[in-house]
This record gives structure tokens, sequence and C-alpha cells, in this order.
DNA sequence: ATCCAGTATTGGATAAAGTCCAAGGTCATA
DNA sequence: TATGACCTTGGACTTTATCCAATACTGGAT
């Protein structure tokens, strides 16, 4: 454990929290101005594999770090300022999908991404 | 309509098929040689604001481009391979967002994406 | 059939996001 | 202190996508 990986993990706290790796390393920086983006990126993808922190992908522009990976649950993201909230539906979607629908593919796991406005947004 | 955006709609033909804007060129280019890759951005562009079309950010690379926009539907990926199906599962995810759930928002979306292992991977 | 205004296309420049790599630094151990 | 393992750095490079000015094409009016 290094000064460099404890600042990212630092950063990456808190609910409702979906930086892009952008903005992990402005933050960073803060912290420990010599850090570099590719440490950033590095140890990131560290705490990716390592199950620490989720990618998540709802828009297509930067991928974003969601450290709440030990809790299971979905995302409901503005359409127009992106903001994202983390929710947890009821419903067992793995269940919805019939084996007819399975296409052979053994199935392990879903993803389900809300889209809506914003109460920001919707009163601009 | 010219030729180049009748090349594109003929390459987005199909069940299943999610290509990338990399992908849609190459086709196109098999058909007609002098198309470029900004034509075809500004048709895949267009496709997607006329809802002929819609952008799929499965895996955190390049979007894709899905043609059956008119029946609605959620994709199941191949975690190895990448490779997309269409499904049509059953129930329904946004009667099981609670409105405490919802953070004020005006929900008006669902997307789900299932992830698992394609036949062929799972041999390999 | 021709002309025109408006729209589409082109290719190259540019931007944004992410990855790779060689060189150098740090740390624990012997 | 010397050694080896692993981290970090910064810059070059790749991929994906967008922008822009110049040119070409389209469809309707004549």
């Amino acid at each position: 454990m290094t000064a460099q990986r404890r600042v990212v993990a630092e950063v990456l706290d808190g609910e409702h929290v979906h930086l892009t790796a952008d903005e992990v390393h402005s933050r960073a920086v803060a912290k420990l101005p010599e850090i570099s983006r590719a440490t950033v990126y590095n140890t990131l993808g560290e705490l990716v594999s390592l199950g620490e922190v989720l990618e998540v992908a709802t828009d297509k522009r930067a991928k974003r770090y969601d450290p709440n990976a030990h809790r299971p649950h979905h995302h409901l993201v503005c359409a127009q300022c992106g903001e994202i909230k983390d929710v947890h539906p009821g419903g067992n979607p793995l269940a919805d999908l019939p084996d007819s629908e399975r296409f052979g593919f053994k199935v392990s796991d879903v993803e389900v991404t809300y889209r809506g406005v914003c109460p920001n947004c919707a009163a601009a």
C-alpha cells in the first residue's frame, strides 16, 4: 500500500460516488500533487480486478468508478446532466429471462440502468 | 436520401446486429468505397435522433448501433468475446423501482444488460 | 433540361479517454 | 548496504469521436 493508492482509495469513498478516471485524478492531485495519471489508471484497474470498485458505463463517454461494490445495486441516471444515483429495485431480473432467451449462454449477472430526469433538470 | 445514407441503413439491418461505428464504416466502404468516416458518424447520429437506431454501451469501448429500435428489448452480452444477443425478458423492472428509490427523478426508461459466457467461449 | 438554394459529404485536423513502456524510485529483506 | 520486487512517472501512442471549411450533390422550380 503506497501513498498513491491510499489517495485513490480515499477519493473513491461515499454513497452515490461515480467519478470518471479524470475526476479521480484531479481530486487525487489535490491531496498528492505529484501523482500521475498512469498511476490512477493502474490503481483503478487493480481495484476493479480485486472487486473493490465497479466500472460503470452509463453514458458512452468516460467510464465511471463506483466504490459501492459490496452491496449489489443498480443505477438511476439523469438523461440531461448525467447525475447517477445508486438504487435497489425489487424483483429478480435474472429469473425473468427464460431459458429460451438465453441462447445457450451461462448467465451470471444483470445490470439495470434506469433513465430519467432529475429534479434539478426538471425544474430548469 | 443519398447513396451514403442508404448504404449505412443497409449495413444496419438484421437481428442481433450490434456494430461499432468503425465496423459500420468498414462494411459501408465495401459497398461504396468513397464513403467517409464523418458521414458514417453523421448518419448514425441522425438515425439515433430519429429513433430508428439505438446506441448501446454494453462494453466500455466503442458505442454500438442496434437497428432493432422498434421492438423493445434488452441485451445479453458475452463477458469474454463481447457477442451481443437481443433478449426479451418477462417482468417489469420499472414497476420494481419504488418511489422511495427514485430520488425525485421522473423515470422514463430502463435498460437491462445480462452478462454471461456464450457457448463458444464456454467450450474453449 | 437547367439552375439554384439548401443540404450532405469529404478528408484532415483536433479532442478526449485510455493504454503502454522504459527509466527511475522505494521498500523490505538478507 | 546490496538485492530484487514492485510502484510510479511522464510521455508517446492508440482508439474513438467530433469539428470544420471546402466541395459535391439533391430535389424542386422554371
